[in-house]
DNA sequence: CTCTCCGAC
DNA sequence: GGGTCGGAGAG
């Protein structure tokens, strides 16, 4: 300011350096020119449930589980119905209301869900199945990829619509329905593409120069919520270089968004700031389908507002500490106290990150989709069931549902596999019991079913086994796995159609294979010879050779022949037209892996607080207060990656 | 490994 | 508030 106001060019520089613009670039979690986003799916189950059905987006809608809702759409939402109602109270009060069960699986169906009119009749032979979201999922998030990957390249007039690998956004699937994208880097390539000034600095040696001053002294934030500045500053002051980096992450960010409601017909939510923590609690702010700002120029205000009980990982334990400890929830209240007070009754790692967290310093990363690590599949006892029959059902039920989703995972290619199995359960105590997968044997239904089955047989020796309340399979400690053979992993096989190859070739594979050193090789060359006749796929030279399987070996399925057939653009590979969107989910989830395998390497932990003190905290269910902890809505749903 | 706890949605 | 997840620490 008290530069004399050449008319000329002005000598007034930017906050920020070449090297902060260069932050970007390779995703510097430190930059202030950081833009990451946070999308969050409106009502997930509930749009799912309104897509399936095609029902009108002004047509209210539930999804129910049981005698529960756990979803609920926003046309629904102004007569009053939420998630804490009966069913018949939410019928009442809107007649018109359309009320959809989960689906389910059945007793006696195998890993076969289905949607069933009489469901919640039948809570004690069916159980819950989220495949369903989980396919619309995977969905969403290959069109925001594409979407992302097709930024910046629609209108350049060049017309070879290169696939563009490069520059693909970090993005990390946070649950079932949200997502995080670090768009650094896409932010960066647009900034120097519009303001080819930028490009001048970046080679040289000075990179601590200052940028000169955005061109533009008033941004267009089209249709965008933003969050009111600071104190201190005005909307009347030029922007500056985050500014303009947080607009361009916003246009990004909008054509995500309607990516998405164009070809899937689902509306989202987006927050966006300059870090996690920012975005993800911008993203709840208005709902649904808006996306909301939080300029670096408007994160105090913003976060002054704000219980840190709403803020990630405060809503806990961890932040009830905190509140008794301090007397308050207000973030505005605990910035008064410094941090060696902090320091007072936190450990000294809590209280730094709790310090920089809620004056919005987070540094944390966005995980390009780091792996599942465990997969689960649980049912309660309402009321408790008393014998190993009952029991065994629901491990039947159990090995299915996994087995389904290690398929999807990409067991049957060897791509990666668990390497032990648990069984939880629970009387009136939770007892566990956990053996080894047996390696070098083919996983499949049948051989889960009976690890559970052993391990179940183990808990009942120990004695109290009934009744059983609770009851749950889980396998874990995956590892990847050796083979990597591109040419079968252009197959997809799964459900049904997995479950009857993998049967057909089991007594083989399992009986023939020692118990010595698993013969990997040997493995894959069966994996491929099932995927090869199940599709009947005339030709895939690399594996023949490979393998040098006589061809005679091949489509020996008949009744698969006169289906037709689609060839992948991206692997040339052969499959059912009825397969084919399958097919392309699974390139989709092996793209991620790809990304996951690739990023992780680089990429560090998130600084979580802490574990605070066992002994500081009651046990058991007392530490919250009844349930008025407000989250303020996002209704429903679950989970995760994949 | 087993058991327990946390946090999220 | 419960069902359904994923993750990690203590011993």
């Amino acid at each position: 300011m008290s530069e004399p106001t050449d008319s000329s060019d002005p000598v007034k520089t930017s906050r920020f350096t070449y090297r902060q613009l260069q932050g970007l670039r390779h995703g510097s979690t430190a930059t202030p020119l950081r833009v990451v986003a946070h999308i969050d799916l409106d009502a997930f189950y509930a749009q799912c449930e309104m897509v399936r059905l095609g029902t009108s987006r002004e047509t209210p809608l539930a999804v129910r589980q049981w005698d529960s809702l756990i979803a609920i759409n926003y046309a629904a939402r102004p007569f009053g119905i939420t998630r804490l109602i009966s069913v018949a109270e939410a019928r009442k009060l809107c007649p018109g209301l359309v009320l959809q069960h989960v689906a389910t699986f059945r007793e006696g169906e195998g890993g076969r869900w289905a949607y069933r009119d009489d469901s919640f009749r039948n809570i004690s032979t069916e159980k819950v199945s989220l495949d369903p979201y989980r396919a619309q999922s995977r969905k969403i998030l290959q069109t925001m990829k594409e979407a992302l990957a097709t930024w910046g390249v629609d209108n350049t007039g060049d017309e070879t619509q290169r696939p563009k690998q490069e520059a693909a956004a970090g993005l990390e699937k946070a649950s079932i329905d949200e997502v995080f994208i670090d768009l650094s880097p896409l932010v960066y390539k647009t900034l120097l593409q519009r303001y080819p000034e930028l490009q001048s600095g970046t080679q040289d040696e000075n990179r601590d120069a200052d940028l000169p001053i955005p061109p533009t002294t008033a941004l267009q934030w089209d249709t965008d919520c933003l969050v009111d500045l600071d104190k201190h500053e005005a909307e009347e002051d030029d922007p500056d270089w985050d500014d303009v980096a947080m607009l361009i992450g916003s246009e990004i960010v909008r054509s995500v968004r309607n990516a998405v409601w164009d070809k899937l017909s689902y509306t989202c939510s987006a927050g966006l700031g300059r870090n996690k923590m920012i975005a993800k609690l911008g993203s709840a702010c208005n709902k649904p389908n808006l996306q909301t700002v939080v300029r670096n120029r408007a994160v105090q205000n913003f976060l002054g507002g704000y219980k840190f009980t709403q803020i990630r990982m405060l809503g806990g334990k961890l932040g009830d500490q905190i509140t008794s400890s301090f007397g308050t929830e207000k973030v505005s209240e605990l910035l008064n106290v410094p941090l060696e007070q902090l320091r007072t009754k936190l450990d000294d790692h809590t209280a730094s990150w709790l310090y920089g967290i809620i004056r919005g310093d987070d540094r944390s990363e966005v995980n390009p989709r780091t792996q599942i690590k465990s997969m689960l599949s649980a049912k309660s006892f309402r009321p408790s069931i008393n014998s190993l029959d009952q029991a065994d059902k629901w491990l039947h039920i159990f090995a299915a549902d996994i087995y389904g989703r290690l398929v999807e995972d990409g067991v049957l290619e060897n791509r990666r596999r668990p390497r032990v199995i648990t069984l939880h359960h629970r009387t009136t105590q939770f007892r566990s019991r956990q053996i080894p997968i047996p390696k070098s044997t083919t996983i499949d239904e049948a051989m889960l079913f009976d690890l559970a089955k052993t391990l179940l047989r183990q808990i009942v020796a120990d004695g109290q086994a009934w009744p059983c309340s609770n009851l749950s399979l889980s396998v874990s400690s995956f590892e990847e796995g050796v083979s990597n053979n591109r040419a079968i992993e252009g197959f997809l096989v799964r459900g049904d159609q997995a479950k009857a190859l993998s049967h057909v070739a089991r007594p083989r594979a399992t009986d023939n294979i020692t118990n010595e050193q698993p013969p990997a090789e040997k493995k894959r060359r069966l994996d491929g010879n099932k995927i090869r006749q199940f599709f009947g796929n005339p030709s895939d030279d690399a594996v023949g050779e490979a393998q040098g399987t006589p061809q005679s070996h091949i489509g020996t399925i008949s009744e698969e022949v006169d289906i037709p057939q689609y060839t992948c653009p991206r692997c040339s590979t052969s499959v059912s037209e009825y397969e084919k969107e399958e097919h392309d989910d699974w390139h989709f989830a092996k793209d991620l892996a790809q990304q996951d395998r690739e990023q992780s390497r680089s990429s560090q932990p998130v600084p979580p607080p802490k574990t605070n003190p066992r002994g500081a905290t009651p046990r058991g269910r007392g530490g919250r207060g009844g349930g008025s902890r407000g989250k303020p809505e996002k209704g429903q749903m679950r989970l995760a990656f994949q």
